[in-house]
DNA sequence: AGCACGCCGACT
DNA sequence: GTCGGCGTGCTC
């Protein structure tokens, strides 16, 4: 009698263990391998997991397993896609089946899609359907914005960096592992260097190329451009806003080799590409690339580490590079690549910065326009010259905050600790509405104070909505457009009113930050920025990083309106009779605090100072990435519970700490937002000088909150707790 | 995490 | 007499 075949089976529960499954070949029709997806009886239903390990004994009682239900129809997981996993779940503290299954899209996890008929029949439309969109979408867009630009057409900048990045490849032909920052301001074509490389990668057969992005919604032009540059290659393009079955399939072009290209949000870096070649992660230091649940990883270091596994070269592309990134190539970890003429010619924009607390500057007039007088004064300049202005501000709605005049009532979330955002009619619902943007909540705008009664209630502060009106009548003739999540959820899609923008429909654009990112502008020449403040001093220790990232970014947009002059006079008439010698654009930020080192840094457009100034301050305070951090996040019904529940862990931490680890573990204290949604959050900070120490640590944490979360740290009180490594947001 | 089992309080 | 609270324990 032969032993039993057993498999150990991975599974979506929070629990640090897999469990046992007898494999029937004859039922299944093949032998068991790590990586299969499988359906598993579980409890009194079932569920779909992954086999991790394969063997012919178990410590349980061979009459207690149950046995393998179904085999999923299509190959297992490879191993180094397996060994990314490990990696990941050990380095977040998550477990391996909370990483593992949530990589695999949803459509895959329903064994109703497994059946094989139908697999196959799916698979074949998908994948030639997605082929097919490629060619629709490269038909009907105008050549401008879709012509790939090769490397023949590459400034000397460009193809002395596109044969840097080639020349990797040859040289190092036994290590082919390489980190290339490749550095360079919006407008100095990093994009086409990085594509004709990737072309270049995609020449020997069958190779792959993982490309992600930020947020891909933000991006249709770098889509386009992707796919125009590979015209003859399948692309998978993987965002957790795709269709169920188009991520499966997407998921599944690239598992099996047949889609060449890659391209996706953070969650497409664990996606199994068997014979992947080379990465790109373009914006390396935006945000968006961190998990912000369940296994919290970031992408972008995830991606890194997938290339070291490979051995290939990924190459991370930025014009405000993450200072994390920065300092590895002063480290000599990474090598950095420059671009640093605009590709289409073209000076930087202008930065002028506009003091707020000089009474000079401060708006008046009638009609009260909610902008300084040097940026109301540059507006009407730009409306006489028929250009395009832009006017972002980082706060949707009306008005952050309703109040009443006579007793000072608070428009306050009951569920949170935020204030309810006043929208205007038309923009969440017909009606006007008190938003809370963070739990969700909306309610009607009261007519009286639900405090006093009295009917004098006023918004204070502005949002978007009230600047599209205060510049609507200011300037009555102008044609404006807001843009932000309001506008762009409800009404035309954010791409269908960049279409209007590029068509010069619209004389001046109100926007949120979602505006600035990914969206090349050709003809705006004047951008100014209200309360910019607002994010210049906070707890978080990076965000001067992110508000220098995105001025950056938002400057970048404005410098393009002297190439644009050409363009446009053929699309539109009334620029023909323009006269304006354009010279680039403006930005101009409103602040109380010209001072403050981001913006000084800003007008001269010096990144590397910045970056600089910034890294001095870190190694000063013994931040990242001078020190490693990881935090314990923990929630209840109340902040002291929760509060209570973090002294405790510290305290145990503390008793369980060798001499020899050098550990900070900060004191317990509430989030900025305290209340979320009716729960009371608080947090804890540990920090290492180095990396393994922290693992250690927390892994000790880990298993303290697991195991004793019976005993001493009170599982009673229901205080939900979560660890995240390298957080982002602080 | 779910989900069932189980043992004490206020109700048609 | 029952419905239901959530404490505890299990999932191969």
């Amino acid at each position: 009698m032969t032993s039993p075949i057993i498999v150990q089976v991975a599974v979506d529960k929070p629990l640090r263990q897999f469990f046992d499954y007898v494999w029937n070949i004859k039922q299944l029709g093949r032998r068991p391998e790590i990586g299969q997806i499988v359906e598993v009886p579980f409890g009194r239903g079932s569920l779909v997991g992954v086999v991790v390990q394969v063997s012919n004994h178990s410590k349980f009682e061979p009459s207690k397993l149950k046995a393998v239900t179904q085999l999923a129809p299509f190959p297992a997981l490879d191993k180094s896609l397996m060994q990314l996993m490990e990696f990941t779940s050990n380095y977040y503290i998550h477990g391996l089946g909370e990483t593992l299954l949530p990589s695999i899209p949803q459509y895959w996890k329903k064994p109703k899609n497994w059946s094989k008929q139908q697999g196959a029949l799916t698979e074949e439309t998908a994948i030639s359907q997605s082929v097919h969109d490629q060619k629709i979408q490269n038909n009907g867009k105008s050549k401008a914005l879709n012509n790939p630009i090769l490397s023949a057409e590459l400034n000397p900048d460009q193809a002395a960096a596109l044969e840097i990045l080639k020349s990797k490849k040859q040289t190092s032909h036994k290590n082919g592992f390489g980190v290339t920052l490749l550095q360079g301001r919006t407008g100095s074509g990093k994009t086409a260097v990085f594509l004709n490389w990737l072309a270049s990668i995609l020449e020997e057969k069958n190779s792959q190329i993982l490309i992600l992005v930020p947020e891909i919604n933000l991006t249709p032009q770098l889509e386009r451009s992707v796919r125009a540059h590979f015209p003859g290659h399948t692309m998978a393009v993987l965002h957790s806003a795709l269709p169920e079955k188009k991520r499966g399939m997407a998921w599944y072009a690239a598992q099996i080799g047949r889609a060449r290209i890659i391209l996706g949000t953070r969650l497409a870096v664990l996606t199994p590409i068997p014979n992947l070649k080379a990465i790109v992660v373009d914006e390396e230091h935006d945000a968006s690339y961190k998990q912000q649940e369940g296994t919290r990883y970031s992408a972008r270091d995830l991606a890194v580490w997938r290339a070291h596994q490979q051995q290939i070269t990924i190459v991370l592309s930025s014009a405000t590079p993450s200072l994390e990134t920065w300092q590895a190539v002063q480290n000599g970890r990474y090598e950095l690549i420059k671009l640093n003429r605009r590709a289409q010619g073209g000076s930087m924009p202008e930065v002028r910065l506009i003091d707020l607390k000089d009474k000079n500057n401060q708006s008046a007039g009638a009609n009260k326009i909610q902008l300084s007088k040097p940026l109301a004064n540059a507006i009407e300049a730009n409306l006489k010259k028929q250009q395009q202005s832009l006017v972002l501000l980082n706060r949707r709605g009306y008005a952050p905050v309703l109040t009443c005049l006579s007793c000072g009532w608070l428009s306050q979330c009951p569920q949170c600790s935020a204030y309810l955002v006043l929208h205007k009619p038309g923009a969440i619902t017909a009606k006007p509405v008190l938003s809370c943007h963070h739990c969700g909540l909306v309610k009607p705008v009261p007519r009286s104070c639900p405090s006093c009664g009295d009917v004098d209630l006023r918004p204070i502060g502005q949002g978007t909505q009230k600047i599209e009106d205060a510049i609507g009548l200011a300037w009555p003739a102008a044609r404006i457009l807001r843009i932000d999540a309001d506008s762009s959820r409800r009404g035309r899609g954010v791409e269908q009113m960049m279409q209007a923008v590029h068509a010069g429909e619209v004389d001046i654009i109100i926007g949120t930050q979602m505006i600035a990112k990914g969206h090349d502008y050709q003809n705006i020449s004047l951008v100014g920025v209200l309360d910019a403040d607002a994010r210049l001093y906070s707890h978080d220790f990076r965000a001067p990083e992110r508000l220098f990232a995105q001025l950056i970014q938002v400057a970048g947009r404005a410098g393009r309106a002297d190439r644009a002059e050409s363009a446009s006079l053929e699309a539109n008439a009334r620029d023909v009779l323009s006269t304006v010698v354009n010279v680039g654009g403006i930005i101009y930020i409103e602040t109380r605090h010209p001072d403050a080192a981001v913006f000084q840094f800003l007008i001269q457009h010096d990144v590397d100072g910045f970056l600089r100034h910034l890294a001095i301050e870190r190694e000063e305070a013994q931040l990242p990435p001078f020190s490693f951090q990881a935090l314990i996040h923990a929630e209840g019904k109340s902040l002291s519970k929760t509060l209570e529940f973090l002294i405790k862990l510290k305290q145990e931490i503390i008793s369980n700490l060798l001499p020899e680890q050098k550990i900070t573990i900060y004191d317990p204290v509430a989030k900025s937002m305290v209340r979320l949604a009716g729960t009371e959050r608080a947090q804890l900070v540990i920090e290492a000088t180095q990396r393994n120490q922290l693992q250690v640590v927390l892994d000790q944490i880990d298993g303290l909150l697991r195991t004793q979360s019976q005993g001493r740290i009170s599982k009673k009180d229901k205080i939900r707790w979560s660890i995240e490594r390298d957080p982002a947001l602080i």
